[in-house]
RNA sequence: CGGGGCGUAGCUUAGCCCGGUAGAGCGCCUGCUUCGGGAGCAGGAGGUCGGAGGUUCGAAUCCUCUCGCCCCGACCA
């Protein structure tokens, strides 16, 4: 090995990277068990942002947090027949307990439609218990064949939100509120930009009317889903008995959503940002957004830098410029026998966005030295109002990460492609999104699968649309009945 | 489950063809000197070579079986 310090390069080797990234950077590592992991701190402290963040968006929308059981009768998957079809082969099943052979085996929840609309029947009577706005933030478990960090394993961490609704139209106008809650969360917390839209049918939810989907690019050109919002219409409702009586005295079925984003976007934001030093993590979603790397000579020294270091942590976590909630997260690195280029290396690889040195001739120029982690750009700050310069950093990398993200996908966005052969080349070659006309047969969707392995990620949403709709289907050159955006996945 | 690769110290690995004292780098521990981009020197700890069987005077190395992991496919948040 050439140089066991550095991680293989995203060009050399993108898969690569990634594992050796997750893994030096301590955000996971693989369990005993075959296809699932450990969060490690580093990971679980950006899950954390993330869930706190998300919650209180959950909260803002009027939802409720619940907790509902791992273990679902196996008769509950049977109940609706699309999804016991979509979920029966990778479900973990429970056969004994306590030393006996269950009467009826028990399904370790792969999602928990079942269990919860079976509740949702006991505690919804009349229209007046409706809208039934519930979270729940849980693990499932999925059994995967091929498995990856992060991105796929056989147990993951998400929030699936459950709700019940009096019509079709508030159901709609939910599930459409949500995926914009993910939106608003990938795009300002995440800095990754996503194309929003609805999913073909071969690609939607078991169970579901319609799914919305959140599509982002990684550095690969690969497409992420990384959040859903299902429609499931009265599917679950029926197979559940999930009734109500209306204003007008009918006995109706209810309308269900179900939406929800998991453990997957850490991997997402790795392959957002990260960069061949490690990982970049967005400021707002950084465990750790500044540390502070005192730099000494002569053991005086060490003693009056150390201080100064906590002094200067001390004046950026008082600093209230965010707000009373919203405190900087600050990090002094004061270790002893480590050199100040080793600590540098070191928190770059875990992507604190934010690094200043204080040094012997910062404390006489009175500044401080910082180094942006994502453009790597350097500049001393005046100490004097330190804090407001600090805050008013992070906010640019922020903002720059979502830039640079957007810059990238569009650069690797093809539109007006209107031959198969054109298509292919894209896919098989560079990869990306391609924008192309559809004739909405779900065989051509298959064809294309089958052939060049891209999928149709998303019928797009106006906003996302090109200016001239194509017109011709890209595989048959019948008339397009949709523009869709197709990719590889992961 | 198909195809490919690999299991040797905490990590990365050399050695395996051609059997003969298990080696290195990183990391770790102790001490001294260092400290503005991965420090140096000295000393030290750490291995039933994935497991089982076989061949042999002798196996990390050869043979058989087995277990596990990674990568590529089919399936998927």
């Amino acid at each position: 090995m050439a140089d066991d310090k550095k991680l293989t390069t995203r060009a050399d080797d993108f898969s690569a990277w990634y594992n050796e990234l997750v893994l030096r950077a301590e955000l996971a590592d693989y369990s005993p068990v075959k296809g699932s992991m450990v969060i490690r701190p580093n990971g679980y402290g950006i899950w954390e942002r993330m869930q706190r963040a998300l919650d209180d968006k959950f909260k803002e929308t009027g939802h409720r947090n619940a907790y509902f059981p791992l273990f679902i009768p196996e008769s509950f998957l049977k109940k609706e027949a699309q999804h016991v079809e979509g979920f029966a082969p990778e479900c973990a099943v429970v056969t004994h307990g306590g030393g006996k052979k269950l009467e009826e085996p028990l399904v370790v929840r792969p999602t928990s439609e079942t269990i919860i609309y079976h509740m949702f029947a006991k505690w919804v009577q009349s229209y007046r218990d409706l809208p039934l706005l519930i979270n729940q933030w849980a693990n499932v478990v999925r059994w995967e064949m091929r498995t990856r960090l992060f991105l796929r394993t056989l147990e993951f961490l998400w929030q699936e939100g459950h709700t019940a609704h009096a019509t079709h139209d508030e159901a709609e106008e939910e599930t459409r509120r949500m995926l914009g809650v993910y939106r608003d969360f990938m795009e300002n917390w995440m800095a990754m930009p996503v194309i929003t839209g609805q999913k073909t049918e071969s690609e939607k939810f078991a169970g579901a009317l319609r799914t919305y989907s959140c599509e982002a690019m990684m550095q690969d050109n690969k497409a992420l889903q990384a959040g859903t919002s299902h429609n499931l219409g009265q599917n679950f409702a029926k197979a559940f008995e999930l009734k109500f009586q209306a204003e007008s005295g009918e006995i109706e079925h209810a309308w269900n959503t179900s939406w929800g984003v998991s453990t997957r976007m850490v991997g997402g934001l790795v392959m957002t940002h990260g960069d061949d030093n490690g990982l970049v993590t967005p400021p707002r979603l950084a465990p750790i957004e500044v540390v502070i790397v005192p730099i000494w000579k002569s053991d005086e020294e060490r003693g009056r830098l150390t201080e100064a270091a906590m002094a200067l942590k001390a004046e950026l976590t008082d600093y209230n410029g965010r707000g009373a909630h919203d405190r900087l997260r600050v990090h002094v690195d004061a270790r002893e026998g480590l050199k100040p280029g080793a600590k540098y290396y070191e928190w770059e690889l875990q992507g604190v966005p934010l690094r200043l040195e204080l040094g012997p001739k910062d404390l006489e120029k009175g500044s401080v030295f910082s180094a942006r982690r994502d453009t790597r750009a350097k500049a001393a700050i005046p100490r004097e109002g330190v804090a407001a310069s600090v805050v008013a950093l992070l906010e640019t990398i922020q903002n720059d990460l979502f830039a640079a993200a957007k810059a990238r996908r569009e650069a690797n966005t093809h539109r007006n492609v209107t031959s198969y052969d054109e298509f292919k080349k894209i896919i098989e070659g560079p990869g990306g999104f391609v924008y192309a006309g559809w004739n909405g047969d779900p065989a051509v969707e298959a064809r294309v699968k089958e052939e060049t392995k891209a999928t149709i990620r998303v019928i797009p949403d106006a906003e996302f649309r090109s200016a001239e709709a194509p017109t011709t289907c890209i595989v048959t050159g019948e008339p397009a009945k949709y523009e869709v955006v197709w990719a590889k996945a992961y």
